[in-house]
DNA sequence: CGCATTTATGTGTATATACACCTTAACACC
DNA sequence: GGTGTTAAGGTGTATATACACATAAATGCG
């Protein structure tokens, strides 16, 4: 082994590094995609997390999303600044309600199919059955870093 | 299916909402371990790359990455404002090579040992197979979309 | 009731990410 | 040798991410 390549297996080894790497990839397959909405899969995810629910709070959508409560705080920023969503009072004086508005439910029916195109041609790409194995592997490796 | 379910599952059957959710949680476990260091593992990432290699260019080290070059542009400032890396003058007038000055190396050999400890509780928690699993899952998926 | 604790939220700060756009330098071809 | 193209790099802008800290409201308990 060269030391090269020594300094290189480090990175071989990393199972974030390649998560990482591969969640940057892939993301950038559904941005592409949903730009034709000017939404992000991020943006999106949301969208499609609060449609048919009944409005939860800032902190029980974090909770849904396996996202830090400020990042979701940040992430509604843009979303609500275009009318898509709203944020109301809640059940007490401290909590708010976050809730798809009209606008936002339309353009999420706009999203949808783009979002399907994506999710196509990633299954397309990697595989059918490999699609499956990495889903049940990320939902297994998520529960166990959860615990 | 209850209404709410339905639009849960468009998140379900989302390859990237998976990968990034696993990824946000991965990561706050490295950044824990190599907080001792002040590293983020984007950045042990860098170094590790980088040390005991030619120095490459931002365009190579971003292709090594599988990074966008603008990204590691800005993901270089820290480390070069830390003088753990330098950037000088490269093969033409245009290009510039990045390199581990002493200290980056001698942090790199501090932060090794605990990229070591958050690699091996990842390997704890999701066990030794499953780990080995995703990576090959990993790795072919990158490759694939690469194409 | 009064006070310590817990809960819900937001903000400051710093890094991470990438697209659009610009500049400069090397190269290719007539 | 000039000129169009390609290649390397940086910056502006916007989103994504999360820790530390602050605020305010609900809750529990003596």
């Amino acid at each position: 082994m060269t030391e090269a390549e020594a300094g290189h297996n480090w990175l071989k080894g990393c199972t974030c590094f390649r998560l990482r790497r591969t969640a940057r990839r892939m993301t950038q397959v559904y941005d592409r995609h949903l730009a034709q909405v000017e939404l992000t899969l991020t943006q999106y995810s949301l969208l499609a997390n609060l449609v048919r629910r009944e409005p939860p709070s800032v902190h029980a959508l974090a909770a849904l999303m396996g996202m830090d409560r400020t990042t979701v705080t940040r992430n509604l920023k843009p979303l609500l600044a275009r009318g898509l969503l709203t944020l109301e009072a809640g059940a007490d004086r401290r909590s708010r309600q976050v809730a798809v508005s009209p606008a936002g439910q339309a353009l999420w029916e706009r999203a949808k199919p783009l979002w399907r195109a994506a999710q196509t041609e990633i299954e397309s790409r990697l595989g059918r059955e490999d699609t499956a194995d990495l889903h049940r592997l990320l939902d297994q490796s998520f529960a166990r870093l959860a615990e």
